[in-house]
DNA sequence: TATGAATGAGCCTTCATTCAT
DNA sequence: GATGAATGAAGGCTCATTCAT
């Protein structure tokens, strides 16, 4: 989880790492604004102010830019969640479910459109490696989170529960966040799914 | 539901109907098998056994042609759907959730490797028209059978609560049929997502 | 050593041998004018009058069309070589021999400019699958040719004559073809050539 | 006919020459192991330990530097050659014939892979200006070395004579050294040449 | 002088689309 | 209508060469 690509504007920062964050910037704008078609290595370089020649000086190909692209993406979003995941450890389930719900909508929220995008067209790469790693984190670290408010949770096998909530989770808030649907407030979407998944670990279960 | 996509001549099926088949399996074909980035409208001509002059008789470009995919694989899927849904006309509330959750992941397995390469590439084209209008239609579909159910639901804002179902649920299932985790049945499953919509639906609402 | 890629301009010639054809010229010509470095596919395609798509349609990839070169006229000098060699069969040794050299020394002309171009550039690729077995068939014919006057050649082995025999006259005919020295004529080059090959192997052998 | 190819300051050897030396085995080394295509500048550079920069700055361009060792491959083989050249004086014809032949056979061995590749990819640049004044001489020292021997030869044409040796031989040197024909050792193909110039020279003639 | 990041023309190749047959 | 050869814009990528440090 070393994340040294993000923004960071502190006093040094050599040129080549101006260089390749403006490769990064230019390619998730061109992603955003005009999709994967028409994100060539010629576009993106022309949108970064630098030439291609630059461009492969930084990326070996065309695929390892847009991956580059992902995974600074995806560590961002992992580092709001995770923040918000320690954050909760003292807190009641609830308010524990909400800040992680609130947490990922916002992670959602720092680049709803590059994230659509994103979600679209890696079906042909590697499909994101480092995708299905995130996935596994967090399941783990809900886990943990379940297993803490034990006797609350009437859901018995505490792995399950944490998949429900994680996949049901990332459905609404995907939902709300990238459709933006009229008539429900975020807060109010937030606040709705920390009480659907409440409900669902809370519930009298049939023996 | 049953939609056509072109000039219908002939009883049964015209000869041109079953060239727009043949051309839309070939594309649905090499999309599964080979990926967005293999299905040239050449390739999709060549497999459906017509020249590209043909293909380009039916289809002014290659993204109607994907588009019409798309369109046939949302029809199909909405067909499952929507008979599950009337057919639980009477049922109970479980009932009727249980018989919709299955029909979605029936939907879903249908076609999944379609359906996954079908959810990437869209960004750069119409993003679905139809789409947008199956979730409304189900949405409204769902407020119907809650409605039918008032007096079991706790939740105040039916329309609110249809949206979170939805999308809920089709977390979840994209999950569970997408990603095969290990370790969780099908059947078991869609049994606990039937278990989570109940829960939200009938749990205890503050005041 | 079917050679169906020569000239022909007979009646019945279909499109594409046409353009095959013109493709294989352009190569050749830009080869000969400007070399290798020149020969981009973009630039034979736009010589040859084609586009490059078409080019395309024909080869695979450059690498393709150069070796289609280099076959034609590999095979345009073997078919010279081999109806000499075939018509010195009842000839006087000299005679052969002279036949022989004279064809090879015309085979040489035909396309002096391009042998010269693609005796360099092949380094790289396939180094011609050819060239060696013609190397073979011309030995294993000249050996024939030796056998059929063994009585006059003191040459004790005649697999070793026919390779010195072969490769003497080769670098003398390029010498002579390619650098065109001044002074001596075609004429008498072809007749001191043959001098020192039947000196060769007339000459009497120490025991 | 030890050359200096550019500036000249210290004693024994300069910084800048030993600069020059590195990059000029470095390109020779990556033709060799590599072939044309790879030897680009950079790799050059990197290979040689110096930067692309310094490279540019003893040579103005690639075709310089390709050129350059190709002068200093052609100095070395003419260094070679001529010494067997200078060592013959006194000796037998066929000595010296052998003699020649044995330190051509050994010049091309030096570095025959290097070589071979020389040999191609000159089409385009300037086709070694060095190269004829090369054949010039040797054929100017080849007439001396026969004149010598006036009396064996019975060649009427000494410079006809010369200009035969040097070609014929350097076919079957050729032949011999970079296809390495099995069977045949290198002594005894040696000796073989020189038992094929010798027949030429002292063969009787026609009237 | 040495360095090496930056440049950008140009190369090979693909593929959506057209149109003469 | 059907065919498929032909088209050529555009894309990914390389590499000789330059120039600010």
């Amino acid at each position: 989880m070393t994340t040294q690509l993000s923004p960071r504007r502190a006093p040094r920062q050599s040129r080549s790492q101006a260089t390749v964050t403006a490769i990064l910037d230019a390619t998730a704008h061109i992603l955003i604004e005009h999709g994967f078609a028409a994100a060539s290595t010629n576009a993106v370089a022309e949108r970064a102010g630098v030439s291609v020649g630059s461009l492969y000086q930084y990326f070996p190909n065309k695929d390892a830019l847009v991956s580059a692209v992902r995974t600074r993406h995806g560590e961002q979003m992992m580092a709001v969640i995770l923040r918000a995941l320690t954050k909760a450890i003292d807190a009641t389930l609830l308010d524990a479910l909400t800040g992680l719900i609130e947490a990922t909508v916002e992670a959602h929220r720092v680049d709803a459109d590059l994230h659509r995008v994103l979600e679209q067209q890696l079906g042909d790469m590697d499909m994101d490696e480092h995708h299905g790693e995130y996935v596994r984190v967090m399941e783990d670290r809900i886990v943990v989170l379940l297993t803490r408010h034990r006797d609350e949770v009437t859901a018995p096998d505490l792995k399950l529960a944490a998949f429900m909530l994680l996949h049901a989770a990332h459905g609404l808030i995907h939902a709300v966040v990238l459709q933006r649907p009229k008539g429900i407030s975020l807060k109010h979407a937030t606040q709705e799914i920390g009480d659907m998944m409440t409900a669902y670990l809370t519930a009298p279960r049939r023996t």
